[in-house]
RNA sequence: GCCCGGAUGGUGAAAUCGGCAGACACAGCGGACUUAAAAUCCGCAGACCGCAAGGUCAUGGGGGUUCAAGUCCCCCUCCGGGCACCA
C-alpha cells in the first residue's frame, strides 16, 4: 500500500470561490441542464417549480422552493431521466404599475430590469434550469396566445360578456375575480374591503367544467388532501332538487317560484316559501306595494353591507311576509311567501322552503316570527321521546306525515321524490355549484389587451351598455395578433382603465364592415397567463402556435409540480380548467395539468411569516455571501421536513457550512486515493464498518427520493457518514483503509451530496476524478450484502421496562435471541424470586419477558 | 358550525409497519490547541432525586386496547389553514 501523503496545507473550504467558479462553466454549457430528444428512450420527467412574480428580489420562500426542486431534478438525472427543469416570470401584473407610479419607470423597464436580477440570484443559487426555455409572461412572443386562447374561447362561447355585479378594489382600482377575495378585502391589499360594483365584463364559463373540476378531484392521489379539500370545498358542488310552486291566485299570468333544495324529503314540513330580496318575482310584489318594496331595499342594502363586510353569516335573520301564497305541488298546501335577507340571490334559484322541523336556519326564523312547524323525520329506531327540533339527521331517519312516501328512508325518498317532480312537470334533481364563471376583465394597464373591438355601427344583435359598448362586440382575426400593449401609457391611479387614455391603441376598424371601432381597453387578469405557462415551456419559441402537441403530449403530465398552498383555489383550478379547454380544443391530451403536486410549508423568522412589514426579512443574497449557496440551499432542506413551515436560524445556516466544510477537508486530504482504482479486496472490519454505512446511507436516501420527500433525515444521515468517515480519519492516516474503498466512500458521498450542495459537489467529483459531469454520473446503488449489521442489538424488556441491551449476530432466530437475552445477567438479577409469565420475542426488534 | 393539518428537550427536529422516545443539528456548558481570540478538534447534555450505583417522571390533557402506545380507539384543550345563513 503506498504511503498516505498528509497534506497539513489543504486549502478551507471557499464557497465564495468555488461557486463562481462553477456557476461560470455551468453557465458556458447550455447543453448542461437541457432536456434531450423524446426519440432518447429514458423515461421523461418533467419537474416544475411554480414561477415566481419578477418583484427584483428572491425570498427565502423562493429559495425554498427551488431547493427541493433543484435537488429533485437533479437526483432524476442521476436515476437516468430525461429531465425538463425550466423556470419562466409571472411578469404581467399591478406592482409593475405602482412601481411605475413611484419611480417614473416603465412597467416594462421595472419588469425586464427585474428579471435580469431574478435571473442573476437564480444562477447564484446553482439552480439547474434550462433558460433556453424561460418563459416570459408580458412578451408579445408569449401573451399573444392568451389572446389567441382567448378568441378560440370566445368561438366555442367559453368567454362571454355580461353586466354583473364584480368585486372591485379601489387601491387596484380593478375588478377582482371571487377567487381574489379573501374575507371579503383584496387578495393584495388585506386592509382594504371590497365593493360590490355593476359593471360589464369579461367571464371565462369555468362552470361549465365545474363536475369534471370535482370529480377530476377523487382521482388526483398525487396532489395532497388538503388541496384536493380546498378546491372541493370552493366549487361546492351540492345535489338536490328544483321544485315549482305555482303562486296562488296569480292576478297576471301565472308565476312560478323555482326552489332549490338539498331535503326535497322534508317537503311535506314546509311551511313557508322565503325570497332572496333580489328575487323577480319579489320585486314584481314590490311594484304595486310601496311598503314591501322598501323593507326590500333594506334587506338589500343589508346584504351589500354585509357582503362588502365579507360576513354574510353575521347578519340577524330577518324577513318580511308579502300576503302572498305558494302551492306546493305535493300537498297543494298553501305557502306564505316571505321575502328574507338570509336568502341569497347568486345561490341556487334564490329561493327556497322553508322546513322549521328540520333546519337549523327555518327553525331560528320561524321561531322569530311564529310560523308553523311540523315534523316529517323521524329516527328509525323508534324512541319514546321525540327527537328536539330541529331535527337535521338524515341517516337512520325516515319520513313520517309525508303522504304516500311516509316510512321511506331519507335516501330513497329523495330519489322518488324528484322523480316523481319530474314525471308530473314540476321540478327535477339537480346539481348547483358555488363556482361561478371567471372574470378576467381588469381595469388596468399591465397585462394581455383583450383581443375584442366595439364596432360603432353596432352590428345587429348584440346586446350591450351604449355608455360602455358603443356598438357590436367583434372578435379580431387571429391574423390581427399579437394586440401589442402600447409602450407608452400614463399610468395613475385615477381609475377607468388606463389603455382607454391611449387614443391611437382605442381608436381602430372593424373587421368585419372596415367602420370605425373601439378597442377593448381592460387587459385580461394575470392568472391567464400562469394557467397555462408550464405548456409553453414544451416549445417556448413557437411562433407559429402556443405549443406543438406532440412535444406537450411527450411532457405532460407534469410528473412533480412544486409550490407554495397559497395557489390551491387561484392558480390550481385555473390552470386545471384551462387543461381541460385545450383538451376539447384537441391540442392536447391529458385532461390534468400535473400527476403530483407538492406544496411546502413557509419560511418563518421569529414566529412569523417573513414580510417586510414585520421587518424579519432574511436576503438570500446575505445568506450566499456569508455561507454561501450551498449551505443556504441545504439549511432550507434540512431545517424541516419540506411540507412544513421553517423556522429560519442563521445559526443554522452556519452549522451547514462548518458541516460541508468537513467534507471540503476530509475529501481534499484523501483524494490522492480517491482517485485510485483500487482492487477489490475482502474488507476488514473497520472497512466493512464504513462501507456499511456508506450503503445504508445510500439506501436511506434513495428511498427518501422515491417516497417521503424527508430531505432534512437524508441531510442527517449524510451528516452520520461523514462523521463516521471523520472517525475513521487516524486508520486513513494509517493506511489501515484501502485506498479501493477510500475511493469508493469519497465519490459515493460526492454523488450523494450532489442534489442538495451542487457547487461542491461539483467541485469535489474534480478532486476525487470523477468522469464527467457528476449530476450525470449513475446514483450509486446500495448493496444490501454490504449494507447488513454483523451484530444486531436487541433491547431487553422486563414488563416493558428496558432492562439491558445484548448484541446477537444478525439475522439469529427468536430461540438464540431468547436464550441470550435470559442468560443475560442483569436480566437474571431482574428475575430473581419471579416467575415469568411469558416471553416476547420480536426478531430483529426487541425481547420482552413478563414476569410476576 | 363543518372539513383538513399540527402540538415531542432551551431550539429546529427524528422515531417510515405498535417494539430502546429525543437520531441529526442549533444554542449552551466543559476541555484541548493558542500569548490571546477566532477557527478547528474532543467531551457533556430531557426533567427530577441521588456523591454514585441507580431510581422516578416524561411525546398538549383525560380515558381505553396491548406483553408493549408519540404511533391504534374514544373524549377534550390549544394553535394554524380552508369553507360557511350555500338552502
Amino acid at each position: 500500500m503506498a504511503e498516505i501523503v498528509k497534506s497539513e496545507s489543504e486549502g478551507r473550504y471557499t464557497p465564495a470561490e468555488i461557486e463562481p467558479k462553477w456557476q461560470a462553466r455551468w453557465d458556458s454549457d447550455p447543453t448542461l441542464y437541457a432536456a434531450e430528444a423524446h426519440e432518447i428512450g429514458k423515461p421523461k420527467f418533467y419537474c416544475i417549480e411554480m414561477l415566481p412574480y419578477p418583484s427584483g428580489q428572491l425570498h427565502m420562500g423562493h429559495v425554498r422552493n427551488y431547493a427541493i426542486g433543484d435537488a429533485l431534478a437533479r437526483f432524476m438525472w442521476m436515476r437516468g431521466a430525461n429531465v425538463l427543469h425550466p423556470m419562466g416570470w409571472d411578469a404581467f401584473g399591478l406592482p409593475a404599475e405602482n412601481a411605475a407610479l413611484k419611480n417614473n419607470t416603465p412597467p416594462a423597464e421595472w419588469t425586464l430590469a427585474n428579471i435580469a436580477a431574478m435571473r442573476q440570484q437564480m444562477r447564484r443559487m446553482g439552480l439547474s434550469y434550462d433558460w433556453a426555455t424561460e418563459v416570459t409572461t408580458c412578451l408579445p412572443e408569449y401573451y399573444r396566445w392568451n389572446q389567441w386562447f382567448f378568441l378560440q374561447m370566445f368561438k366555442a362561447g367559453l368567454a362571454y360578456r355580461k353586466k354583473s355585479k364584480v368585486n372591485w378594489c379601489s387601491e387596484c382600482q380593478t375588478v377582482l375575480a371571487n377567487e381574489q377575495v379573501i374575507d371579503g378585502k383584496c387578495w393584495r391589499h388585506d386592509d382594504t374591503l371590497v365593493e360590490q360594483r355593476d359593471l360589464t365584463q369579461w367571464f371565462l364559463r369555468i362552470t361549465k367544467y365545474a363536475d369534471e373540476l370535482q370529480s377530476g378531484l377523487d382521482k388526483m392521489e398525487g396532489w395532497p388532501e388538503k388541496v384536493r379539500t380546498m378546491q372541493r370545498n370552493w366549487i361546492g358542488r351540492s345535489e338536490g332538487t328544483l321544485v315549482d310552486f305555482v303562486v296562488a291566485a296569480s292576478e297576471q299570468s301565472v308565476q312560478k317560484i323555482i326552489v332549490f333544495t338539498t331535503r326535497v324529503d322534508t317537503i311535506f314540513g314546509a311551511t313557508s316559501i322565503q325570497l332572496s330580496p333580489e328575487h323577480p318575482i319579489a320585486k314584481s310584489f314590490a311594484e304595486n306595494n310601496p311598503v314591501l318594496a322598501g323593507q326590500i331595499e333594506e334587506m338589500l342594502a343589508q346584504q351589500k353591507a354585509a357582503r362588502e363586510a365579507g360576513d354574510l353569516g353575521a347578519i340577524e335573520k330577518h324577513g318580511v311576509p308579502t300576503g302572498k301564497f305558494a302551492i306546493s305541488p305535493f300537498n297543494g298546501e298553501l305557502l306564505p311567501i316571505w321575502v328574507a335577507n338570509y336568502i341569497l340571490s347568486d345561490y341556487g334559484t334564490g329561493a327556497i322552503m322553508s322546513v322549521p322541523a328540520h333546519d337549523e336556519r327555518d327553525f331560528e326564523f320561524a321561531t322569530k316570527y311564529g310560523l308553523t312547524v311540523r315534523r316529517v323525520i323521524a329516527p328509525k329506531k323508534a324512541t319514546d321521546e321525540a327527537p328536539t327540533l330541529p331535527f337535521v339527521e338524515k341517516d337512520d331517519a325516515v319520513l313520517v306525515n309525508s303522504g304516500q312516501w311516509t316510512g321511506e328512508s331519507c335516501a330513497e325518498a329523495q330519489k322518488h321524490m324528484a322523480a316523481f317532480a319530474k314525471k308530473n312537470k314540476f321540478g327535477m334533481a339537480t346539481t348547483t355549484y358555488r363556482l361561478k364563471d371567471w372574470g378576467v376583465s381588469r381595469q388596468r394597464y399591465w397585462g394581455t389587451p383583450i383581443p375584442m373591438v366595439y364596432c360603432t355601427n353596432g352590428h345587429a344583435g348584440v346586446e350591450g351598455n351604449a355608455a360602455v359598448d358603443p356598438g357590436g362586440v367583434v372578435a379580431l382575426p387571429e391574423s390581427a395578433l399579437p394586440v401589442l400593449l402600447p409602450a407608452q401609457v400614463e399610468i395613475t391611479q385615477k381609475g377607468g382603465s388606463p389603455l382607454g387614455r391611449v387614443e391611437d391603441f382605442v381608436n381602430t376598424t372593424c373587421p368585419v364592415c372596415g367602420g370605425p371601432a373601439l378597442r377593448e381597453t381592460d387587459t385580461m387578469d394575470t392568472f391567464v397567463d400562469s394557467s397555462w405557462y408550464f405548456y409553453r415551456y414544451t416549445d417556448a419559441k413557437n411562433s407559429a402556435a402556443p405549443f406543438d402537441s406532440a412535444k406537450a403530449n411527450y411532457w405532460f403530465p407534469i410528473d412533480q409540480y412544486i409550490g407554495g398552498v397559497e395557489h390551491a383555489i387561484l392558480h390550481l383550478i385555473y390552470s386545471r380548467f384551462w387543461t381541460k379547454v385545450m383538451r376539447d380544443l384537441g391540442l392536447i391530451n391529458n385532461d390534468e395539468p400535473a400527476a403530483r403536486l407538492f406544496t411546502q410549508g413557509m419560511v418563518i423568522k421569529d414566529g412569523a411569516k417573513m414580510s417586510k412589514s414585520k421587518g424579519n426579512v432574511v436576503s438570500p443574497d446575505l445568506m450566499i455571501e456569508r455561507y454561501g449557496a450551498d449551505a443556504t440551499r441545504m439549511y432550507a432542506l434540512f431545517a424541516a421536513p419540506p411540507d412544513r413551515d421553517l423556522e429560519w436560524l442563521e445559526e443554522g445556516v452556519g452549522g451547514i457550512s462548518r458541516f460541508l466544510g468537513r467534507v471540503y477537508r476530509l475529501t481534499t486530504k484523501f483524494s490522492e486515493f480517491a482517485r485510485q482504482q483500487g482492487s477489490e479486496t475482502v474488507p476488514n472490519a473497520a472497512e466493512a464498518k464504513l462501507l456499511r454505512t456508506l450503503h445504508q446511507t445510500i439506501a436511506k436516501i434513495t428511498e427518501d427520493f422515491s417516497g417521503r420527500w424527508h430531505f432534512n433525515t437524508s441531510i442527517a444521515a449524510i451528516m452520520i457518514l461523514v462523521n463516521e468517515i471523520a472517525a475513521a480519519e487516524t486508520l486513513m492516516d494509517e493506511g489501515k483503509i484501502s485506498g479501493a474503498v477510500i475511493a469508493e466512500i469519497f465519490r459515493s458521498l460526492t454523488q450523494l451530496l450532489a442534489p442538495f450542495a451542487p457547487f461542491l459537489a461539483a467541485e469535489l467529483w474534480e478532486t476525487v476524478g470523477g468522469e464527467g459531469v457528476v449530476f450525470r454520473a449513475a446514483w450509486p446503488v446500495a448493496n444490501a450484502e454490504l449494507a447488513r449489521e454483523a451484530e444486531m442489538e436487541i433491547p431487553v424488556q422486563c414488563n416493558g421496562k428496558l432492562v439491558t441491551v445484548i448484541s446477537v449476530p444478525a439475522g439469529s432466530d427468536s430461540a438464540t435471541i431468547q436464550a441470550a437475552a435470559l442468560a443475560d445477567a442483569k436480566v437474571a438479577a431482574k428475575m430473581e424470586a419471579k416467575t415469568v409469565v411469558k416471553v416476547i420475542v420480536v426478531p430483529g426488534k426487541l425481547v420482552n419477558i413478563v414476569v410476576k
